[in-house]
DNA sequence: GCTAGTATCTACAATCATTGTAGGAGCAAG
DNA sequence: CTTGCTCCTACAATGATTGTAGATACTAGC
């Protein structure tokens, strides 16, 4: 055990996330298990570190943590062709102009019905009638009877 | 049962969604329980078709199956003020413009990493040098050791 | 050494809005 | 009467965390 190593609560500030998603991201195989103290706890040294920021850095682009399991593969073989790495990349990039381009639809249409709600009784309010008539929604480039939508990449945004 | 009733197959098609979301709204309470047939099947008329068509356009418009239910309990007192309702849209437009800028920063890194990937081995990719080393990362205004993020709401965008 | 307080451990449930599955039963047409 | 569709109930799975409960390990102060 050197002295470089640290414990879990350490890795999580220095990793800027929570002691629980370390432990869920090691049960999940994203993250290797780990040495352990006579008192079982986890012990970390700087390639866990770095493994650990890769992973919250490609979450905080919005990649899954499936497509971070491959990045990650792909970065163990230094090697091999980038052009699989740059393929999942493109792929998200696509993924978030979408999400991007249905999230301002909604922005659009949720800043007309503010901004037309006079504030008196719900009995005139704009918001309530756009929401039951869907033909009063202008904004009509958002989705109305799509097939169901998929649950995305799961950054919550 | 009148000419105009129809089967949950027909009400599914009307709104736009499938029969299971039909049913799951039933049982958490946001669509009140319908009429049967003598063998048991869903019997549903005009109104209840409109607060389907309500509730789904609010979910168009990314609000929360929670906030929905608040509103529909609005729509039903006409001469209440629209106060709350009011806020209720601009507390989500506000949502819906943070997801907005978090979405952007990530398009802006994610595009930069595939311009600048140069198409060799992974040792040179820009893609898996920017994961790893967060100090790479120009599109500084994305989050990097925030605290933890909301789950937020739930359109999958 | 005793004790209080913190950090860690495991295991499992909850979140959110759906989607999927299994195993029936109803019903219309051929 | 059988084929094929729609419908029924009930429950599990999705994805990435977050929360909980109950136990054990360390650390500092007395």
């Amino acid at each position: 055990m050197s002295v470089r190593d640290f414990s879990i609560g350490e890795l999580a500030e220095r990793a800027g996330c929570t002691v629980q998603i370390i432990r869920h991201y090691e049960k999940i195989g994203l993250l290797p298990d780990t040495r352990r103290t006579s008192g079982n706890r986890r012990i970390y040294s700087e390639d866990q570190a770095s493994r650990l920021v890769f992973i919250r850095h490609s979450r905080e682009l919005g990649f899954s943590l499936d497509d971070i399991r491959q990045l990650l593969s792909f970065s163990d073989r230094p090697n091999h062709s980038c052009e699989q790495v740059d393929a999942i990349a493109r792929e998200h990039l696509h993924g978030v102009q979408e999400r991007l381009s249905r999230l301002r639809s909604m922005e659009k249409e949720l800043k007309r019905m503010v901004r037309e709600c006079g504030g008196g009784n719900v009995a005139e309010c704009r918001i309530i009638q756009v929401l039951a008539d869907h033909s009063k929604c202008l904004a009509d480039d958002h989705p109305v009877s799509e097939s169901p939508r998929r649950r995305a990449n799961s950054t919550g945004l």
